[in-house]
RNA sequence: AGAUCCGUAGCUCAGCCUGGUUAGAGCACUACACUGAUAAUGUAGGGGUCAGCAGUUCAAAUCUGCUCGGGUCUACCA
């Protein structure tokens, strides 16, 4: 016996899973897709490393769809796609995870807990949750290669890690350099980012804020302003710029003054309130108001009362700030300790930059370049020095007069600690140097551990100098093809813009180690490349330095190149000195972005050659990426770093395609976080409703670039109507295929001698395949997964199935039936193929069940035969196109007997289509016979315009028009508003009409307007676009007995259901008491005998023991059994 | 604070790049129909100042600017 298709009670997506998933492992169907295409070109795909110690969330989940659809994707287009995964394994979160678990923190480390204890514990926490990650790979159904994955805490990884280093130190683009970095004096140490974003850091305090007074040097650039001063009539003769601070103990360290190019500043004629000595000042028009009240404005200055509140001003001049650029003043509070010549530069001057606001203080910036970022940014630009007068204590330098040795902040909790920063702004005050001086609230940084102000201090940091070829960058990122676009050219794009040297270095304990060696003064480094190269250093320091160094290395080969081993080792400089290795970690970001040459390791034989790119096979065929895919939180993070050292290293692009997804949020557009409680568990979700109907949503609800409001209700909906309709679909394909034998053993019947609408749904799978093709070509799965949505429920289910359910049930297996198998079958197959990306379990499985029977495919997963290539001579749009037709009548048809309220088990006469061209008729004409049925209507009358039944619209094209007439488009819209049906017919019989506009003539082409039949008087009809359909709704004695027999057939078939008889049983039926119906039952006997298989129709008189039932509401008594030839 | 994305029906989204006059789907809701796919399906209906304002244009959901609201990233700064 013939093999059947699996026939199921219901879709259970989930049991489905089960068991492909069983079956992959079984048949180990990934590597075996990755086999098959061996010697085929290879699709480069990089996985970026997840960190294994959380657990994995549902946003995880749609990326690696997004990854996973790619690359199975591509698979079945004939790549070769390899998928090596990756697990990132250092870095800040590891570390503040040991510490919570051991409570501690990171003082008690070399002291509670020895750094190698510290870095095995991190070690065994990087991996924690391996098995979770694992496990929702597997379910999610990603396939990725989990057997050979690399880890960036290998030694082999870091090996290239330093080889990378080394490159880049090779090419000068590795040096060491201050940053100016959030720091704890009271911790002394620096603190990162993500510390300082930990919840409470940020504090309002009340600070000492002051507006201080710097002089500006009389000179030819500055000859504007003492010229405006003196003009005014017994005014001061000197000028001072102003400007505000909350932390006037930086000002000591101050070089130079800060103003926007274009914001307006004034030089203000006043009195000091302080000292009550006239003065002129400088700053931003629009701060104004923070210090002078309007209506003292150009108030008496000789009146002016010092114990008064009335400060007298007047503006003597106003000009943009890029007028005051290199204007020179006076240092404000000169000591030894920071004169000119310690800055290191060309101090005391102004500078412009474009972080200068008008929101606070004077628009004019007080610039100290140790204590700031911007400060230290702008300082550079100008080459203004640096001077770092307070230590990492947090106190004052010695040089400084009455203020050395203060600290300034009370970081050591004295009970008698006095402000210095007050005592810097009395000074101030008392020279004349301070116009307002008050406390100021404001929200500033805390240490997390010590809740002491951090402050902005200079701290030496390695640096990779990306500077040099951000135009480089800029210029390569325009090759990389960015899903979405916008997020390459503006977020990722503009960052590249704004560029700053990439600060390496990391003060912590579980990384990777800085592989730089230097001599005490620094006059000496060595940046080691290789595992092999340290060796040959240390045998080599060894030797000069003696055999007690390095004794635990005398052996070949380091264990492990981690903290605190690596920090042993000492090496020797050429000049015989000793070196030690830089006692920073590097920024894992670095680990990551290197991935591309490191998840391979390093060739010791390449590495002898000395080539260029000494890294493991298959790297040469893995470089660059065509794809890879992250949150768009990774612009960055991943996709920069990988961008900047392909950039780097190999002045190459990383990768070709990069899709950046959004974020999953809740159902209410909320971030899910634990501590809302609105994270979706990715494990209970796919367990519930299935991991393809979690990924389908995903990935057709909203393009993937675009934040997706998570909600379990669209996983049911997609559930029920994706997933629902096209198991429907197949099981009555199967019901009826298993009853018939169909196995597809019969040669293709060609399409062109199939029925109409096989032709038309094969045309239209075809439309399919080559829309979706070109979709998942361009990275857009979501526009792929609904056409092909729309093509299962709409065309297929919804008009192919149900139009012809008959044929599949009724009469012989004949080809018209066969033709109907075959091509059903063709469409299942090909959107089991077309899916599978987004649905590999139900695509396989569904694959499976048609392939298993037909053994059409010799390969048994969907994920290892080719996508499916649209045959382009089966797609004919005329044929689409009056099947749409078809589809509109009847929706018109069914409308109107919706509004009379007759039933469509009601049959009707005729239906009329007014129709204007021909060529509307003959496609409509090859399709009437799929109307009537649908409609259940007898006939389509077609009037055309010589019946003169037809009123005709008329309608200007927009578009064709609006090019040629432009402004006059209203006045020939009103004119062709007023064209009667004359005028209409002339113009479609002369093809053109001659309209007078604004007094000018204009010829109107038949081609300008649109022209539809509005209305058949006497008629009820309805309209879509041009096809207009009237409706007979006269129900005359004749259709009114057809329609009592087919009322009565569906209350036989019901009855027969309700009997629970075979589809094939036959029955015998007995109807009495008919009453006004039986004439009807008389003259359709052979019909409804015929419909409901009975081989006997009896109409009696007087039923006994019949059923009551109603037939279009009138009683009548029937009796079913099943006939004796049936039994 | 800056950059960027988003804002269309109660909800989820198309349409916007390339402007064209009645803005579309699905879900939900209401009514009806179908009943040999049946815990399925269909049809119809109500439901929109296309976030707001201004501009460009004969014509704006669509192009431009601004404002508001939300998300994300980067900052946190005198």
């Amino acid at each position: 016996m013939a093999a059947k298709y699996r026939e199921f009670q219901q879709l259970n997506l989930p049991s489905i899973e089960a068991e492909i998933l069983e079956k992959w492992n079984r048949e180990q169907a990934f590597e075996k897709s990755v086999s098959l295409r061996e010697g085929a070109a290879p699709f480069v795909f990089y996985e970026g490393p997840p960190s294994a110690n959380g657990m994995p969330g549902i946003h995880h989940v749609i990326s690696r769809a997004l990854k996973d659809l790619v690359c199975r994707y591509k698979t079945m287009q004939g790549f070769q796609v390899k998928r090596k995964g990756g697990w990132d394994t250092h870095g800040l979160p590891i570390e503040l995870g040991v510490e919570k678990e051991l409570g501690i923190t990171k003082e008690d480390i070399g002291k509670k807990i020895t750094v190698e204890e510290y870095n095995q514990k991190c070690r065994e926490a990087v991996l924690r949750f391996k098995d979770k990650w694992d496990n929702l790979t597997q379910k999610m159904g990603y396939w990725v290669d989990l057997n050979d994955p690399y880890i960036t805490f290998d030694n082999s990884y870091i090996e290239t890690l330093w080889w990378c280093l080394q490159r880049l130190y090779k090419k000068g683009l590795l040096y060491k350099s201050v940053s100016i970095q959030p720091y704890s004096p009271a911790a002394g140490t620096g603190l990162s980012s993500h510390e300082l974003n930990q919840p409470g850091t940020y504090k309002d305090v009340k600070d000492t804020s002051a507006v201080a007074m710097f002089k500006a040097v009389r000179n030819a650039e500055s000859a504007f302003l003492y010229n405006a001063a003196e003009k005014a009539e017994g005014a001061g003769a000197e000028v001072y710029f102003m400007a505000w601070t909350t932390t006037p103990w930086t000002l000591p360290s101050n070089l130079g003054l800060t103003v926007g190019a274009n914001i307006d500043y004034v030089l203000v004629r006043t009195f000091n309130p302080y000292t009550h000595l006239p003065v002129n000042v400088v700053l931003a028009k629009a701060l104004l108001h923070k210090y002078f009240k309007p209506e003292h404005e150009n108030g008496d200055f000789a009146a002016y009362d010092p114990a008064g509140k009335a400060l007298p001003w007047s503006i003597l001049a106003e000009f943009k700030g890029k007028a005051l650029e290199h204007l020179r003043y006076e240092q404000l509070l000169p000591y030894p300790a920071n004169t000119a010549e310690k800055s290191g530069g060309d101090p005391f001057r102004l500078l412009i930059d474009n972080f200068v606001t008008t929101e606070d203080g004077t628009g004019i910036v007080h610039t100290a370049p140790a204590f700031g970022a911007d400060d230290y940014k702008v300082g550079k630009k100008y080459g203004i020095g640096i001077l770092t007068l307070v230590d990492r204590e947090g106190k004052f330098v010695d040089g400084l007069g009455e203020f050395s040795g203060r600290y300034v902040k009370n970081y050591k909790d004295q009970p008698d600690y006095v402000d210095v920063n007050v005592d810097i702004s009395v000074k101030l005050k008392k020279e004349n140097r301070a116009f307002k001086v008050e406390k100021y609230e404001h929200s500033y940084p805390h240490c997390w551990r010590t809740d002491k102000p951090v402050l902005y201090y200079p701290l030496d940091a390695w640096f990779i100098k990306t500077t040099a070829i951000k135009d480089r960058m800029v210029e390569l990122n325009k090759t990389i093809n960015w899903k979405p676009k916008a997020t390459g050219e503006g977020r990722f794009g503009n960052w590249l813009e704004n560029m700053v040297d990439w600060n390496l270095s990391r003060s912590r304990f579980w990384g990777t180690p800085l592989p730089i060696w230097r001599t005490e003064d620094g006059s000496e480094e060595k940046c080691i490349g290789s595992i092999a190269e340290l060796n040959a250093e240390i045998r080599k320091a060894n030797e000069v330095l003696g055999g007690d160094i390095n004794h635990h290395y005398l052996h070949d080969g380091i264990l492990d190149l981690h903290k605190p081993y690596v920090d042993e080792v000492v090496l020797v400089s050429e000049s015989g000195k000793p070196m030690r290795r830089e006692p920073d970690l590097i920024d894992v970001w670095f680990d990551s972005g290197a991935m591309p040459y490191a998840q391979w390791g390093l060739d010791q034989e390449k590495l002898e050659r000395g080539e260029d790119r000494p890294f493991k096979a298959p790297f040469g065929q893995n470089f660059p990426a065509d794809f890879i895919a992250e949150g768009v939180d990774q612009t960055r993070g991943w996709f920069y770093t990988l961008h900047a050292l392909g950039a780097l290293l190999y002045d190459n692009v990383a990768y070709k395609t990069v899709v950046s997804n959004g974020l999953v949020l809740d159902r209410n557009g909320n971030k899910m976080s634990k501590r809302l409680g609105n994270v979706v568990d990715p494990f209970s979700t796919i367990e519930k409703f299935g991991a393809d109907a979690t990924r389908w949503y995903l990935i057709t609800n909203a393009s993937p670039w675009d934040s997706l409001k998570f909600d379990l209700e669209g996983i049911k909906e997609v559930q029920r109507k994706f997933f629902g309709t096209l198991y429907n679909t197949y099981q009555f394909f199967a019901l009826y295929a298993n009853v018939d034998g169909f196995a597809f053993r019969e040669a293709p019947i060609p399409v062109q001698e199939r029925p109409e609408i096989d032709q038309w749904i094969l045309s239209s799978l075809q439309s399919l395949v080559k829309e979706v093709t070109a979709a998942f070509d361009d990275y857009e799965p979501t526009t792929a997964g609904r056409l092909i949505d729309e093509f299962v429920d709409e065309q297929l289910s919804n008009w192919y199935v149900r139009l012809c359910r008959r044929r599949f049930w009724k009469g012989e297996y004949s080809t018209d039936k066969i033709s109907a198998y075959q091509t059903l079958y063709t469409c299942l197959e090909t959107i089991a193929r077309l899916a599978a990306p987004v649905t590999p379990f139900f695509s396989d499985w569904l694959f499976g069940n048609l392939n298993s029977v037909t053994g059409k495919h010799a390969l048994e997963s969907v994920h290892h035969v080719l996508y499916p290539k649209a045959d382009e001579s089966l797609i004919d749009k005329g044929l689409e196109e009056r099947m749409q037709l078809a589809q509109d009548a009847s929706s018109l048809v069914l409308s109107l007997r919706k509004k009379v309220n007759i039933k469509v088990r009601q049959p009707l006469q005729r239906i009329l289509i007014p129709v204007l061209d021909p060529a509307m008729k003959t496609q409509i004409d090859k399709v009437e016979d799929l109307i009537l049925s649908e409609v259940n209507v007898k006939e389509i009358q077609y009037l055309t315009d010589a019946d003169g039944f037809i009123k005709k619209k008329i309608r200007p094209n927009f578009q064709a028009l609006g090019k040629r007439v432009g402004s006059k488009m209203k006045a020939v819209s009103a004119a062709i508003g007023n064209f009667n049906q004359a005028d209409i017919s002339q113009l479609e019989k002369e093809g053109s009409y001659s309209l007078e506009i604004d007094s000018e003539p204009l010829i109107l082409q038949i081609h300008e307007v649109e022209i539809t039949s509005e209305d058949i008087p006497g008629w009820m009809v309805s309209s879509k676009g041009a096809l207009t359909v009237a409706l007979d709704v006269t129900v005359s004695p004749e259709l009114e007995q057809e329609g009592n027999a087919r009322e009565l057939v569906n209350r036989i078939q019901k009855i027969r259901k309700d009997n629970g008889y075979e589809l094939t049983d036959r029955i015998l039926v007995r109807l009495g008491q008919a009453g006004p119906l039986e004439a009807s039952f008389r003259q359709f006997a052979p019909y409804i005998k015929a419909e409901v298989l009975a081989d006997e129709l009896e109409v009696v008189d007087s039923l006994q023991d019949g059923m009551a039932i109603e037939v279009n509401d009138q009683p009548v008594t029937v009796w079913v059994d099943r006939s004796p030839q049936s039994q």
